[in-house]
DNA sequence: CGAGAGGTGCTAGTATTTTGGCATGATGCC
DNA sequence: GGCATCATGCCAAAATACTAGCACCTCTCG
């Protein structure tokens, strides 16, 4: 494999599954899915994504569940990342404005006092 | 098709490559891979990429210059959403956290001032 | 006990993706 | 004009992804 990182499509639509959830059983990880292929085909995308190490999975009873590889502080922070050069230049103020956008109509108050909160510290740090 | 949307891997990554750019002519988009195939493949791939809606070309001179088919800024409010509901379970705090630890060292003052002026704003339309 | 439900391991067929190759036309330059 | 360069259109082969099926194991419960 040239890119080491490469998902497929089924394979990076099951990792997002698993991102959403934390964690989940072969049998959840399918049910999450609106266009899900047969239970085998889904254990066998989860090995792939354990064989490339993107997932790991515990025993727990009988069965498997799995879970993402990286820690998701970290995965979080490539995400956006990645969103931030692919998108928006790397302009973190636009996808501040772009984000306020999409949930304008579901933000309180309370949370956007604490966004300001921690533009605030940011800057009080970085001076 | 179950999914209109579903972009394969190689779909995926040189629609990217014009979100980025903006628009870029075959060879462009091909030297922007760090893996790149033929020249043929690149096209290959940018006529399917039309075929599906996701792209669309217009002649420049002898060439043809891609750019993708959809608004940027509808674009970009998509990308924020799936990154806000994949990773950060619909919460935007928890971006603008992972957002200003990414970028911390590049962040001036201004744009800091900027972000915060956003908050306030949205706060005094949404009161 | 023994049948059923639900789990895993493995393997092989099929469909899709990915790729390069060849033909062809326009341009620039010797 | 003749040749090299760079573009597109089309197509078929190679590689990969996707899928299902079978064998087998463990637990549950009538």
């Amino acid at each position: 494999m040239s890119a080491p990182g490469a998902l497929t499509r089924r394979e990076r639509q099951i990792l997002e599954i698993l991102y959403r959830r934390g964690s989940a059983a072969v049998s959840e990880v399918r049910e999450a899915m609106d266009d899900a292929p047969s239970y085998s085909a889904v254990r066998t995308l989860l090995g792939v994504l354990e064989e490339k190490g993107h997932v790991k999975h515990r025993a727990v009873g009988l069965r498997y569940v799995y879970a993402p590889a990286v820690a998701p502080g970290k995965a979080k922070r490539k995400a956006v990342k990645h969103l931030l050069d692919t998108y928006f230049g790397g302009s973190p103020e636009q996808i501040v404005a772009a984000l306020l956008d999409v949930s304008s109509t579901q933000l309180t108050p309370g949370e956007l006092d604490r966004m300001a909160e921690m533009i605030e510290k940011a800057k009080r740090e970085g001076k």
